[in-house]
DNA sequence: TCTTTTTTGAAACAAATGTTTCAGAATTAA
DNA sequence: TTAATTCTGAAACATTTGTTTCAAAAAAGA
């Protein structure tokens, strides 16, 4: 047998993400990236492979986080409609005190639609956005909390949406309580 | 006197738009504007700047744009909650049939807060988007259409909200169905 | 120990980047 | 027509880009 490799790939691919998060794909370059993992760009092509490869792994990363986060923080559900509120609220929370906004919605916009396998990931993030979200409204309209004759998949997507929403809103004009505000709007007219 | 300037300037910036707007603004070369241009690099350092300088009078024409097309559209204005209703309804078929999302968008989370100038411009159509919706939901607060309780700039924020996921919806998924099932929904929860 | 295999570091690669240079063409006013 | 001025085209600029090369170092099994 040979020599084993040197360096943390856990801890390379997280410092390679906070660079992509924070400077987008084309932004980044390779050197940065080298800089920030602390590995040799031979090591990095050894591995991991190129630049787009690294940034799949690196997405993937930052999606696997946010789920096991939301499945951490939902563990034991109380009432749905309950739930829903609170995720709305903390959606709020994340936006207004994150350093940089999301990275699938910055990649999302970046790539647009000319890159299947980083596509690809973005939509499973979606994917199981949705599904948490459809699950918690269709229990919350069985107990009649929300209006049943709403399509609880139409409602998941609209919900969807203002969040992405506000990732743009606090870019724009980093106005906490303009989000806050929002939040609860969409609160008080979910019950009806 | 001398020579005047040969190319159309406003023709150029057009073309160089075009390319900004689809590949966004670390994607895009000086050699993809030019050919796009159809002018030399030299005659564009002449007149215009620099390929930042060349940004901001892109994204400046593409906003004057948008504004211009909303103002032809609404000029005279009907029932205001009426008004409100094609409002959405052309925000989801606008979103649902241009080949690129917005540039607004794209260039908010590329750029994300250090770019002061080029934010500038994006804020100031965000200005006038906010502008417009209040003016209409205040219009039909006080005629009783929409709940007078919320207060018209958080309504206006959160519609403009929903217009921003929904470009990022359709990135994704390219469904016209969910971008209008969520339109009927954000309009019957307008009128409440 | 030695051999085998693989990683690493530094340097190099060609191509692409944003920008500048400058001679010559073009245009207007005198 | 001439003089003055400015634009244009092509080439060149120095950096930076993503990626590769390869000798030397490292590690595990024989």
């Amino acid at each position: 047998m040979a020599r084993l490799v040197a360096f943390d790939e856990e801890r390379a691919i997280q410092k390679a993400m906070e660079v992509f998060w924070k400077k987008g794909y084309a932004a980044t370059s390779m050197r940065d990236l080298t800089d920030a993992m602390q590995i040799n760009s031979s090591s990095l092509y050894n591995t991991i492979g190129d630049k787009h490869q690294l940034f799949v792994r690196c997405i993937r990363h930052y999606t696997k986080m946010r789920i096991q986060a939301i499945e951490q923080r939902y563990a034991d559900l109380g009432s749905s409609i309950q739930v829903l509120e609170n995720f709305i609220k903390d959606a709020a929370d994340i936006i207004t005190t994150e350093p940089n906004s999301c990275m699938c919605i910055k990649a999302t916009f970046e790539i647009e639609g000319d890159n299947p396998d980083i596509q690809a990931v973005i939509n499973a993030y979606d994917d199981f956005t949705h599904q948490f979200l459809k699950n918690l409204i269709e229990h919350a309209q069985n107990q009649g909390e929300i209006d049943g004759n709403e399509s609880a998949d139409t409602i998941a997507d609209y919900l969807n949406s203002l969040f992405i929403g506000w990732y743009n809103s606090f870019v724009l004009h980093k106005n906490r309580n303009k989000i806050l505000n929002m939040a609860g709007f969409a609160i008080r007219h979910l019950r009806c």
